[in-house]
DNA sequence: ACCTGAACACCGTTCAAGT
DNA sequence: ACCTGAACACCGTTCAAGT
């Protein structure tokens, strides 16, 4: 490995070999950790020649975040586009499962890169494919918000700060104290409902996927039987 | 006004001064312009002083969260769970938008504070009186997520980055280049009638308000058909 | 012309010296 | 015992000096 390490410090520097090591950073050790210093010195280069391949660090992450979304799956070619839509979503989902760090960033960053125009402008056409008109197509877009990304959208989610320690697996759940139980009923009846599945608390004992699905399916079967019901917005005139 | 500053000044430093500077100074001039340093100038206080009060930057935020779930709304008392869910949210959507800040502040801290525990709590409550399932109301907490503290969930939110530069109008629109529409053609189909109808583009030619209550009523909608089927998880067990 | 070390203007936080 | 200035270990980025 100081072999690898010796390789790509002697591979000439370059936009693209820039944008991995960043991606690789913020994957290993969190995107807190990911400052143009640290990764200069991944890259075993001087920190000011990053500057030649990347104009400030906002566009480093601008491109970081390009290169996550070039990871997603093109669109499945299929007639239905409920099922079209679903696959795409979820391999966005596995994506962002391998970058922790990503949607914090692009939440972050808050500009459309053309990566994400591109899958954008690919979600809609499959709507529209499906037969959706332009003004349906268009709430639904932002009724799927960042879920359209694969964002689970959870208030707490263990998943996108487990890069923060740098540890794979997040901290074993603290065990709900009683008096926490006590001032929050509802939520410790979830809580020890989720655990007697699972051996494991709120946050803990829930298993992502049925949850990322379970929301997942009660959007599209809603926008499914919008379209069926012909939906057009009733925005007043002004 | 210097007369104002000057009774700032006298009065003496608690945690909830701290706190309530700290959520003016991110409302003003935006979240990353929140440093304790700037936070003590604008309390004529040496940063050390804030110490006192805080133990760190980080339970800085979460103080400054705790004060911005303290500002929604009590649930309103009403018999239809629907209705109270939803004005709630409301309630909290409205909050948000006098601290744009706050939606990234709490995914950041990924951490639970009393408040945000409180409200959780309350609101599973108004599931559970409406005859809920703890099975049911638990999957329906997960799928609304973060919208239920009435974030809107947009992949790129406008009002979330207002506080960045800040105004508190965003930038004017900048319309979108021929050769860009021609790269994204369905994003251009999308944002040219959302311009027609408001003479602006996407983004800005979007009713915010319009399409957060979209949203939310696509997935209440689907809850209750969900709550009515007499729904329960099919979870495989193990 | 290109590259890069030093410097600048910031951070959050520690710590020891002052009262 | 409390308070606080200086210091430490960082940032992103500018700029001028070196090749």
């Amino acid at each position: 490995m100081a072999e690898q390490a010796e390789t790509l410090r002697r591979a000439p520097l370059s936009r693209e070999r820039v944008l991995h090591a960043a991606v690789a950073l913020a994957d290993g050790t969190g995107i807190e950790s990911l400052s143009m210093r640290n990764l200069a010195q991944d890259l075993g280069v001087v920190p000011m020649a990053l500057y030649k391949h990347v104009a400030n660090k906002d566009e480093l992450l601008d491109g970081m975040i390009d290169v996550v979304v070039g990871e997603i799956d093109p669109p499945v070619p299929d007639a239905d586009w409920k099922h079209a839509v679903r696959q795409r979503i979820l391999s966005a989902r596995r994506v962002l499962q391998r970058h922790p760090w990503a949607p914090l960033a692009i939440e972050s960053r808050n500009m459309a890169t053309p990566a994400i125009l591109a899958y954008l402008d690919a979600m809609i056409g499959t709507f529209r494919a499906g037969g959706f008109s332009v003004d349906l197509a268009h709430h639904v877009m932002h009724a799927m918000g960042s879920r359209i990304l694969g964002f689970s959208q959870e208030l707490f989610d263990a998943a996108r700060q487990a890069g923060r320690s740098g540890a794979t697996t997040p901290d074993p759940p603290a065990a709900m104290p009683p008096e926490v139980a006590a001032r929050f009923p509802h939520v410790a009846e979830i809580a020890m409902a989720a655990s007697h599945d699972d051996a494991s608390v709120l946050g803990q004992g829930c298993d992502d996927q049925f949850e990322f699905e379970f929301a997942l399916d009660l959007l599209l079967d809603g926008i499914e039987r919008l379209q069926q019901q012909g939906w057009t917005s009733a925005r007043r005139p002004r």
